[in-house]
DNA sequence: GTCCATGCAAAGCCTTTGCAGTGTG
DNA sequence: CACACTGCAAAGGCTTTGCATGGAC
């Protein structure tokens, strides 16, 4: 096995492409830095914040630096590669948009996960409200905040959940 | 008619009341800057952020400070009788509560109008979601973005629709 | 060669906090 | 009369921006 390898491999061929096609069309360049940064952004399996971001892409060895990486993860959700999402604290957190899925969150006040699921019947049920105001939805964002079983099982909860509510901020 | 009116009416009694009981409970105390703020809260119809408020009771002769006004939002919001939302920018609304209400959002991204909206069957279904991960759930949030009916009839909307989608943070 | 992109550092915005003085209970 | 509250100004966290240099096409 000692085939030559290209270089540098091709680690997401599809959304490479999407984004390749969308810079084209509005004549934007396509750099080395963004390059790292939409592999990093499919790398990742979960949500993720500008900063943890950043901080991965240097560990890999990618010089990039936090503007950029504001930059390009704008490029990217208006691209609809990358989707930025208010999870109940002071900054935006990121998710990778794999296909055409979408699913909303259950949050832990307790531990801070996140569980994503989906349901036909909500997205359904939100559609016929939109239409009974002749409403148009581009977007939706559903969150529900609260204890997940494991804190549950494990009790404790509860130190300042009264403060975290609070903060909450969606 | 001119019987003596007391030299302060009492504006909101109920949530007036309640403030007060939430702040014996703790030991705190209910001062001007306090009632004052609550007043202003529930003459508000409609959403608003710390900064309308702030400018609201300095307009009304009321000199509070900012910080006051952040510091007294926190504890309404603790009570019960404010809740605190991101409506897809970059800083926090806050609105009443009146009673036990609870409704969701429907946000025009064209006139930032937010219509209010509530479905029992959205909020049952939510609960089904949340015993089936066995997630316990204490506050939940859904918003929906789009082009209110106005602004689909003006055809105002797509300017730059992409940028603000991708600016939601929600 | 022309723009566009990058990095840096500074500024921006909203929000929180430390501190000294003031007022409530 | 103790302890909480206020205002001020400064700091804080996240994000954006101006500018000069470097890079893609």
């Amino acid at each position: 096995m000692t085939r030559t390898q290209p270089p540098r491999r091709q680690l997401h061929p599809e959304e490479q492409a999407r984004f390749e096609a969308f810079l084209r069309s509005r004549d934007l360049k396509c750099t080395d830095e963004r390059k790292a940064l939409l592999d990093a952004v499919f790398a990742s399996k979960h949500h993720f914040d500008a900063d943890s971001l950043h901080l991965a892409l240097r560990q890999k060895g990618n010089e990039i630096s936090r503007a950029t990486v504001y930059r390009t993860l704008d490029l990217l959700v208006q691209c609809g590669l990358v989707r930025k999402q208010s999870l109940g604290d002071q900054h935006a957190h990121y998710e990778a948009v794999h296909g055409d899925e979408h699913h909303d969150h259950l949050i832990c006040l307790n531990c801070d996960t996140v569980i994503e699921f989906f349901k036909p019947d909500l997205e359904a049920m939100q559609d016929s409200i939109c239409l009974e105001f002749k409403f148009k939805p581009l977007h939706h964002n559903l969150q529900i905040f609260g204890i997940c079983r494991a804190c549950q099982a494990k009790g404790t909860e509860g130190l300042d959940l009264a403060h975290r509510v609070s903060q909450l901020h969606a």
